[in-house]
DNA sequence: CATGAAATTGAACAATGTTTAATAAAAAGG
DNA sequence: CCTTTTTATTAAACATTGTTCAATTTCATG
């Protein structure tokens, strides 16, 4: 059969990258197939390959999502009248959370082995930089006399112990003795962290 | 044709891992093929399963081997008179060191998808165990009277930092200004958390 | 109504991990 | 030294994978 016309070029998109998100939800990103994806949204495994590069191309869309919730949960994490330091800890925790909730998702993004797509979508750096933003507010906050690079280097060194716990914690390679430990060891991090940065 | 003898079973296991590790060093754990690995020992790809389960038993093998190293280069790392804070710092960077010169092994062993193996190959949770336990030796040269349970978690919240600068750092995650500013982070991870340690 | 363009398919491709019956060689037994 | 048994290894097959592309079917246009 030839044309269906059901569907937009932008909405096979857009249909393409939602299928493969709820496939990736519920079995992670290695047991979703391009012939699940192509099922779920009704048409033939070749038709991807007319939207879309490969399937990392997919994937990659998928992670802008991700990204994006991830952005979404962690300034929505901050309530009105927060301290700098409690607003860096409920996003520490929101990241967490994040990781545990949506267990696979968070581990295409970030736990899947290195090699850089030739393009990669745009707008995906620049939404980790503005992860990295949020952290940066605050910080300048806390500290009003610290230069743009020793916030730059400060936030990157917070978020670097946050996504290390939750990423060591995904692995089981925490080694724990309490299940939820992991929310201690980034309330301590931000802690010893804060208390270096105000002096 | 039929049994070669050339080899004991001992002798091929060791005999497969070393080559894989070869392989993995080369062009990364995902281009590694049962085939590569079975004529760089001069065999048939099914051959590898009369020693081994799967190819990801092979993989965890070889992770041992990897742990194995990392652990030595972080325990040579601290000279002889140093303190506790020098020795942090050296082992931070010798992690560092290794993310960067074993990519593509520091890629097997941390940042790949999240599932646990039906039988792990026993000591490889304890020697991520004593990799922990090399901070919290010096934690507690630091701080005497430190709870057990204290040390723990410090001894996490701090590695958590480094592993997640390695982690972030080898996925160009951190849009770091300089190319070696992922030192300065572990510098100033290190410095901070010492200094609140210390109180 | 016919012609063109375009979307979608279906079937193929090469490569993957893994299984298994056949086979060659060594070991054991007489 | 020949025969038998055991065992290591292979060769070939299998099911799946991502990806490509000619063929086909449908829509839009003249």
């Amino acid at each position: 059969m030839g044309r269906r016309s059901d569907h937009s070029r932008e909405e096979l998109q857009a249909m393409i990258i939602e299928a493969t998100l709820t496939l990736v939800r519920d079995r992670g990103a290695d047991k979703v197939t391009a012939r699940q994806i192509a099922t779920a949204v009704g048409y033939t495994p070749g038709m991807l390959y007319s939207v879309f590069i490969n399937l990392q191309d997919i994937f990659l869309h998928v992670n802008e999502i991700g990204l994006r919730t991830l952005h979404a949960l962690c300034a929505e994490a901050v309530s009105e009248n927060a301290t700098p330091e409690e607003a860096i800890k409920a996003m520490g925790l929101a990241y967490l959370r994040f990781a545990g909730t949506h267990t696979h998702q968070f581990d295409l993004m970030f736990t899947r082995s290195i090699q850089q797509p030739e393009m990669p979508p745009p707008g995906l750096d620049n939404q980790i930089r503005t992860l990295f933003e949020l952290v940066e507010f605050q910080l300048r906050r806390l500290n009003a006399s610290a230069t743009d690079e020793e916030v730059h280097l400060g936030a990157r060194a917070l978020w670097s112990g946050v996504h290390g716990t939750a990423a060591l914690r995904l692995s089981d390679q925490l080694y724990l003795d309490a299940p939820d430990a992991d929310r201690d060891i980034v309330e301590l991090l931000v802690t010893s962290f804060v208390q270096y940065w105000r002096a």
